[in-house]
DNA sequence: GAACTAAGAACATCTTAGCCT
DNA sequence: AGGCTAAGATGTTCTTAGTTC
């Protein structure tokens, strides 16, 4: 089988995305996230042109260091990932709110 | 709460609840999300139990026939996934509300 | 029928060694 | 400095062939 439908275009759309929003280079951003100095541009770089993914627990440090939930990152829903990026910045206050309107949540 | 593990017991667990819920088997999950009926079963079982991670496609293609957006099967946050399965499961008038509270821009 | 596993085959990523702007 | 790439080395998943309940 090929790769031909194992598009990972999302996911590093957003990491670039979120990557840009707090200005750090992509070699800068690995090594803040634990990879060694000496291969995190290289890596970053395959993750954010969608070449190679990463693994889920690099992913998770990824969000980390960007301040998103590392959900985001994998959201094929453009305004679900609003929902996530708005919902995660929001105070306890806003989430209670939210939490109502949604009903069932919890 | 932020995942500082290796493995992927997150992604798994959430698979495990979301197809439970639909009570389809394995297999017929695997099937269903476009798999070879010869490999289904042993392919599925390795993701739930977590000892192997599909790529990106395939949990999308899960996550349709799960009906549940595929950023939910790797929300590492309990709270957080709960909202985007409400969220998800909600109608566009409280949508609508919901962006307000959180000053959305989407 | 359903959940599960080992091990070799097959295929992906990772590291090294660079180039280009 | 920052973004980017090829290719062999490395480590992963996938298929086959089963077991267990």
């Amino acid at each position: 089988m090929t790769n031909e439908s194992n598009d990972i275009s999302v996911w590093s759309s957003r990491l670039k995305a979120a990557r840009e929003a707090t200005g750090m280079s992509q070699r800068a951003l690995g090594i803040a996230a634990g990879l060694d100095p000496s291969v995190a541009s290289t890596r970053m770089n395959r993750y954010e042109v969608g070449v190679h993914a990463p693994a889920y627990s690099i992913s998770c440090r990824l969000a980390e260091v960007l301040e998103v939930p590392v959900a985001y990152l994998y959201c094929d829903d453009d305004e679900l990932a609003e929902f996530i990026l708005s919902f995660h910045r929001a105070g306890t206050k806003v989430r209670r709110e939210v939490k109502k309107l949604l009903g069932s949540a919890g």
